[in-house]
DNA sequence: TTTTGAGTTGTTCGA
DNA sequence: GTCGAACAACTCAAA
């Protein structure tokens, strides 16, 4: 009375907390498959980081499948019907996915198998409420997140991780994969080799990563998630979108730590239903990424300058925490999330940038790069967005980073060419005598850039474009 | 239907 | 140096 089943992996690249495969191996042998959808995407394929990010965690994945995870590319919808086609699969299951074009592809599968008299069953593995499971009294769904929090809390606790399974029987087949290197998932250009050094993808390094945050992290995590220099937050976010542990371990792992004192817990938590609101939005209003949620701002002043974009882009906008952020970004695949919010300020709004040339370079560069995160987090400092900033919250880059980088150790570790500033300059150097700057070793415009905008000026005319969309 | 209270992360100005 | 007010009005959510 056994079945085959195949376990079609996407964004839940783990072995424990994993009901799709739990329940695939309580039915019976496996078929465990990952597909490279070069077809489906569009102009959401994953970027070159996360792609980095995302063949090492399958050859993770591989390893503690005992290298038994087939790899295709091209489109679900034709190759998972012909391996059903080679094999004797009764059932397909998968964790959901909730990206616009994902659900419309799964959607259509499902119905394609279906017709065909295979069993096709979804599961809860990335979410820890479903998004249609949460709305107002009327029925339409939350635009602010304190009220969705407050839902949240409220409604039914999250499911418990499901159990790893014992042992997993895998199904005899003359199925052929690709080798993982034909994917071509790693970068062509040659710039991920700090990656290594920084991370750990897959199941193994995410709990690495979960058990030192909360062992070392989480008390503090209010006062410390915010300064750069110290690693303060938990740097779970790649971990989570690619699903090497889900939010549902977390929640539950972090309760276990601090039960001690629940209420310690929350704030950290309360940055997972962050998580969930993004997914939450993305879900009820698909059209985040590309389109103003706010549709206002479609009649925004931007003003498109590619010197400014790039110079952004390259962490040479003269300043300092700024440039710190952006080189962060480029040499780590990572930034930190306080940092993201002041970089993302100053190219919307002092640089008058659309704030979709801002998430195009996050989504190229992130490891951690998130449709959902990422759209609605953009959004939010633009203003366009859910329960976004009022317009005149203006971050002053110099400000942010005297208060959260005071010593500016963290603008030193990028910015080695300022490293012998006192902190009383190392936010403005512009400001400094010429004098004091040689006895420092530093000549604006020939070793660091002086700063290429006013800051008082661009402020004021962000807040004039702002006020021009009012009516 | 109307009313009421509230809304992630700030900055500047002037007393 | 510190502190409170102003920065606009609007939209959301729930009573």
């Amino acid at each position: 009375m056994t079945s085959t089943t195949l376990v079609w992996f996407r964004q839940d690249l783990r072995l424990r907390d994993n009901p799709a495969l739990a329940h695939a191996a309580a039915s019976g042998s496996v078929i465990p498959v990952y597909i490279v959808d070069d077809t489906h995407a569009q102009q959401w394929q994953p970027g070159s980081a996360s792609n980095w990010w995302l063949h090492q965690s399958l050859c993770a994945l591989n390893e503690s499948l005992n290298g038994n995870l087939l790899f295709f590319k091209g489109d679900p919808l034709q190759i998972i019907p012909d391996i059903i086609s080679q094999t004797q699969i009764e059932q397909v299951v998968w964790n959901r996915c909730y990206e616009p074009w994902q659900i419309r592809r799964d959607k259509t599968l499902k119905a394609q198998l279906q017709n065909v008299g295979i069993q096709c069953q979804s599961f809860n593995g990335n979410l820890l409420w479903e998004p249609w499971q949460l709305t107002k009294q009327d029925g339409s769904p939350y635009k602010v997140f304190t009220p969705f929090y407050k839902k949240c809390l409220q409604h039914q606790t999250p499911r418990f991780p499901v159990p790893k399974s014992e042992s997993i029987q895998y199904y005899h087949h003359t199925l052929s994969s690709l080798p993982l290197a034909e994917l071509a998932l790693m970068p062509s250009i040659n710039w991920y080799q700090a990656f290594t050094k920084h991370w750990r993808p897959g199941e193994e390094g995410a709990g690495f990563i979960l058990s030192q945050f909360l062992n070392n992290n989480i008390a503090d995590y209010a006062n410390n998630r915010n300064i750069p220099s110290v690693n303060g937050t938990s740097c779970l976010s790649a971990h989570l979108h690619f699903g090497e542990l889900s939010p549902h371990q977390v929640w539950y792992a972090a309760e276990q730590i601090t039960a001690a004192d629940v209420e310690q817990c929350e704030p950290f938590r309360r940055q997972l239903v962050w998580r969930e609101f993004s997914y939450y939005l993305l879900y009820h209003f698909p059209s985040f990424p590309e389109k103003n949620f706010n549709a206002r701002f479609d009649h925004f002043p931007w003003s498109k300058d590619d010197n400014l974009l790039i110079a952004w882009q390259q962490g040479k906008t003269g300043i300092p925490i700024i440039d710190a952020g952006m080189r962060e970004l480029w040499q780590t695949g990572y930034m930190h999330n306080r940092v993201r919010m002041i970089v993302a300020s100053f190219l919307v709004k002092n640089l008058l940038q659309d704030w979709r040339e801002g998430a195009a370079w996050f989504w190229d560069c992130l490891l951690d790069a998130d449709l959902a995160n990422n759209s609605a987090s953009w959004q939010w400092v633009a203003g366009s967005g859910a329960d976004a900033a009022p317009y005149f919250r203006i971050f002053n880059p110099v400000l942010q980073g005297k208060k959260f980088d005071p010593d500016g150790e963290y603008v030193k570790r990028f910015c080695p060419e300022l490293g012998s500033l006192p902190s009383k300059y190392i936010h403005n150097p512009w400001e400094a005598s010429a004098d004091f700057l040689q006895q420092h070793h530093i000549l604006l415009d020939q070793t660091y850039p002086s700063p290429i905008v006013d800051l008082k000026q661009s402020r004021q005319r962000a807040l004039d474009a702002f006020h021009q969309i009012k009516q």
